[in-house]
DNA sequence: CTCTGTGAAATTTTTCACAGCG
DNA sequence: CGCTGTGAAAAATTTCACAGAG
C-alpha cells in the first residue's frame, strides 16, 4: 500500500506517513509502497505492544465496569488484573469476570500481580486518595478519568480523560460554523 | 494571580500563558497579574460555554450509563436530553433520571430537542449504523467512543477516543523509563 | 519594582520536491 | 515508471527578553 493511500485512510498528508514510518526504519519498498503487515508487526514492536500490562481499575462505578468490559484492551497488551473498590456492596462482586477486591488490598495486589497501570474511575472526591495508595504502591503510570485534578510526584506518568473536554472541543466548532476539522482521534493527529 | 502562578499549575511555560490569554485581549493588570474570576468569565465567553448544547446518548450499556451520570456536563453546558437504545430491554428503562428511547425515535428526538452533538456508546458493529442515523436527523457533531472507525461527510465534525490509546501512551513512557511526561489532559497540552 | 503584552528568536512540526531504488 | 526516503523550505508553535504600564 502506498504512502498517498495511508495518508487519505489516515486524513494527513502522504510526505508525514512517509517521514513517520522513516524513523521506524526503511520499511517501504521504492516504486511499491508498504507491506501492511509488517508495518503492522515494526510499529507495534517499537511501541511495546508486544509487552503485557497489567492493569488495575479502581472505582467499579458505570464506568469502571464500562472500561472492565471495554474490547480491545486485550488485544493491545493490556491486562485486567484486578477490580478495586471500597464499597462493601460491591466488593466480592464478580464484573466482566472478575471478583471485585476491597481498597485494603491494594498493596497487596500490586505487588503480586505485578501491576504496572491503575486506571481511576472513581467519584472526584476519592481520585486523590486512591492516587496516593497506587504509586505508594510502587505504580508508575496512572490514567485518571475522575474530574478531578489530582497531583503526582514527577517520576510518576499522570494522564487525565476528561470527557466534558472532548465535548467541548466539537461545540467550538459547532459553535464556529464554518468548516469541521480534520476528523480526529482524541489525544492525537490520527483519523477516526 | 501572575502568569507565573497560572503557568506553574499548569503545567507550561509562563510565556505561554501571557501570549495565549493575549488572544483574549488584555485582561492582566501590568505589575499585579490576572483577575482569575473575570479571566474565567472571558474564557467562558470565548469558547461558547454559555451556550446551551442539547445531547442525544446512543447506547445505554456501561459506558452510555457512566455518560449519563458523569458530573460536569451539566456544568459545561451540555444537556442530556434524550438516551438511545436499540434493545427493547433497555428502552422504557429510567437511567439517570431519563426514559430510555427506541432508536426508530431519532428523527424525531433530533428535531423537537434541537440535539446539537451526537454521543456514540454503542458496540462497534453498531457504530456506522448510528453515526448515519444521527447525520440523516441533522446532527452535525458527534463524539464516538465506540472501538471502530467510522466515516462521515466533510461537513461534520467526529471525534474518536480511544480509551485503549490512552493506556498505549502511558506503557509507552513506561516502557522508555526516563523521565515521566509531563502530566497532560488527554488531548490537550493544558495539566491535569 | 513587578508583571504584562508582544516583537523577535528559537524550536518543532509539517510540507515540498526530488534524487534514486526496485 | 511509481513511489520511497529525506534534505531543505515553509509553517506553526513555543520561548526569550524587554519596553513600558500600573
Amino acid at each position: 500500500m502506498s504512502s498517498e493511500r495511508l495518508a487519505e485512510l489516515a486524513g494527513v498528508n502522504a510526505a508525514k506517513v512517509r517521514k513517520d514510518l522513516s524513523y521506524l526504519g526503511s520499511y517501504g519498498t521504492r516504486g511499491v509502497g508498504y507491506d501492511v503487515e509488517h508495518l503492522v508487526r515494526q510499529i507495534t514492536q517499537t511501541l511495546g505492544l508486544t509487552h503485557d500490562w497489567p492493569v488495575v481499575i479502581v472505582g467499579i462505578g458505570n464506568l469502571g465496569q464500562a472500561l472492565a468490559g471495554y474490547r480491545g484492551f486485550g488485544a493491545r497488551g493490556f491486562r485486567i488484573v484486578a477490580l478495586v473498590d471500597t464499597d462493601p456492596a460491591k466488593v466480592g462482586r464478580r464484573i466482566a469476570g472478575r471478583v471485585v477486591e476491597p481498597l485494603s488490598d491494594l498493596p497487596e495486589i500490586v505487588t503480586s500481580r505485578g501491576v504496572a497501570i491503575g486506571v481511576i474511575a472513581t467519584p472526584a472526591e476519592a481520585a486523590q486518595d486512591v492516587v496516593d495508595r497506587l504509586v505508594a504502591a510502587g505504580v508508575r503510570s496512572i490514567l485518571n478519568f475522575a474530574p478531578a485534578v489530582v497531583t503526582v510526584a514527577p517520576d510518576v506518568s499522570l494522564r487525565k480523560v476528561d470527557l466534558a473536554t472532548e465535548l467541548q472541543i466539537l461545540s467550538f466548532y459547532g459553535q464556529h460554523g464554518g468548516e469541521a476539522p480534520a476528523t480526529r482521534i482524541a489525544s492525537h493527529g490520527a483519523p477516526v
